[in-house]
RNA sequence: GCCGACAUAGCUUAGUUGGUGGAGCGGUGGACUGUUAAUCCACAGGUCGCAGGUUCGAGUCCUGCUGUCGGCGCCA
């Protein structure tokens, strides 16, 4: 049963005039009642097979004529290299039908839908999810993210991070109570996990080193192409830390994930249509760092209503990475734009030791992070005066209760990374089954 | 929470000042011995999102609703 030839390894010309079986799915098909042509799909890739009726026998030319886009078929035969545009093609000998699909109700993803597709995603895309995942451009897509998704895993583990696990239901919300998903709980009340920083802080002391890559969730109505209500947030919390070191960290994995798409996923890449150049400078360069008065004073010599205190939100975030070729981190924000849990900067307590790295091309805000407030006096008054009720963080307080040390962190939106690295024009195209506020089908 | 669009066959869409809704893809049948989004001929497929209203007559005009898409705020 179990699957021995793969379409890429003929590619790599494995298998030259060599007799092999594919098993597939039937991509496209066309041909005379003599000659028929399945340019068949794995995993793997796309390749052209030949089946003739003189070689197979009327009964299986008729049957494999009959398998409509999508279904799946084991085809026997030989590998011939060609001039002609698949470079490989199959030769076949035999032919079967494995799971055929209904001509009263053949497979709804036809070209019209797929150039539709080529732009961004229709209704229609987003109903039949489980089917379009099929597609190249799908298919493309979903490789990058694992290889970003490994990129960050083995980012970590090299340096001898732990990975971690917070619970994703939690009481409490990390900011603004305003994007909690509420959910009943035996006759109380929970909320899905905004972020695991705070449980990491509490591990902090023990495993100094950790990081997870965990969805989050925010119950935001947000109608943009870079939020998702579900989200895959790859997060970092080291003991003994300062805000530029954590920078670091923040620099590196983004990095690494750009270089080990170079490695593994030029292919995938080009198929998107992702300029390569541009990947190789996000790889290769070290990112700039900005101070947000720096900031402020640049928006505010292009005539951009901005004043000293407010955060920056996207559309000043789109000014300011206008004329970036590269990832910038701004840092030193002022202290009442952040949560409570930023540290005041020591040197001018109207800034707090945090850091936001905005990606150019107007991706936007792919990191965010800092150094926590990490003395027991410190966080009180943070909290206090940003009115937030004490007794749901009292395990956090107790972190620095007992032996607070300076530390810091960072969340980084895995599928914003993805969305910027492969070029896609929006978040969803890069997750399996977007939820949003208004989509939690399929 | 706010602003702006859109809704016609399974899909992509055309539809004029209101007068019996067309095409391409996909599907079915047929033709064709090397096709490349194969080609050619024929056929099937429609409660024009839903509910009201105006009118002799509404896919088209008006109102409401629903759904979806795009953008803002919020953030990763």
């Amino acid at each position: 049963m179990a699957k021995d030839f793969w379409i890429g390894e003929v590619h790599q010309g494995k298998y030259d005039d060599q007799e092999i079986e594919l098993k597939g799915w039937v991509h496209r098909t066309r041909g005379s009642n003599k000659i028929w042509f399945i340019v068949l799909r794995d995993s793997t890739g796309l390749i052209q097979c030949v089946i003739k009726k003189t070689v197979v026998g009327d009964e299986s030319f008729n049957l494999i004529k009959g398998a409509l886009i999508e279904s799946s078929i084991i085809l026997k035969g030989t590998i011939k290299s060609t001039e002609r545009e698949h470079g490989y093609e199959l030769q076949v000998t035999n032919a079967k039908v494995v799971g055929p699909v209904n001509p009263d109700n053949p497979f709804p993803i036809t070209e019209s839908a797929m150039l539709e597709a080529e732009g961004g995603e229709s209704e229609f895309l987003l109903d039949n999810r489980h089917l379009y995942l099929r597609t190249s451009r799908m298919t493309n897509m979903l490789k990058v993210r694992s290889t970003i998704f490994g990129a960050i895993h083995s980012y970590f583990r090299n340096q001898d991070f732990i990975e971690y696990q917070a619970p994703n239901f939690v009481a409490g919300a990390v900011e603004g109570g305003s994007t909690l998903f509420e959910v009943p709980y035996f006759g109380k009340k929970a909320y899905l996990t905004q972020s695991w920083q705070l449980y990491a802080e509490a591990a902090m002391p023990a495993l100094e080193r950790l990081y997870t890559i965990a969805p989050s969730f925010r119950a935001e109505k947000s109608r943009t192409r870079r939020h998702l209500t579900e989200f895959w947030h790859a997060e970092m919390e080291i003991a003994w830390a300062s805000n530029d070191e954590v920078m670091k960290y923040g620099e590196g994995v983004v990095r690494t994930a750009a270089s080990k798409l170079l490695e593994e996923r030029e292919s995938e890449l080009n198929e998107l249509g992702r300029d390569l150049s541009l990947v190789e400078r996000y790889a290769d360069n070290p990112y700039p760092r900005m101070r947000y008065d720096e900031a402020v004073e640049i928006l505010q010599s292009k005539n951009v209503e901005i004043e000293w205190g407010q955060d920056l939100d996207y559309s000043k975030e789109k000014i300011l990475t206008a004329d970036f070729d590269l990832p910038h981190f701004l840092t030193h924000y002022p202290r009442i734009a952040k949560p409570f849990y930023h540290r005041p900067d020591p040197s001018d307590q109207k800034y707090v030791l945090c850091h936001d790295l905005l990606a150019p091309e107007g991706y936007g805000e792919i990191i965010g992070g800092g150094e926590r407030t990490w003395s027991e006096e410190e966080i009180l008054e943070r909290i206090d005066e940003e009115g937030t009720p004490r007794e749901p963080y009292e395990f956090y307080i107790d972190t620095r209760r007992y032996g607070g040390v300076p530390h810091g962190g960072f969340g980084l939106g895995v599928d914003r990374i993805c969305a910027w690295l492969a070029g896609a024009d929006h978040i969803r195209e890069t997750i399996p089954f977007p939820r949003d506020s208004r989509r939690v089908t399929p």
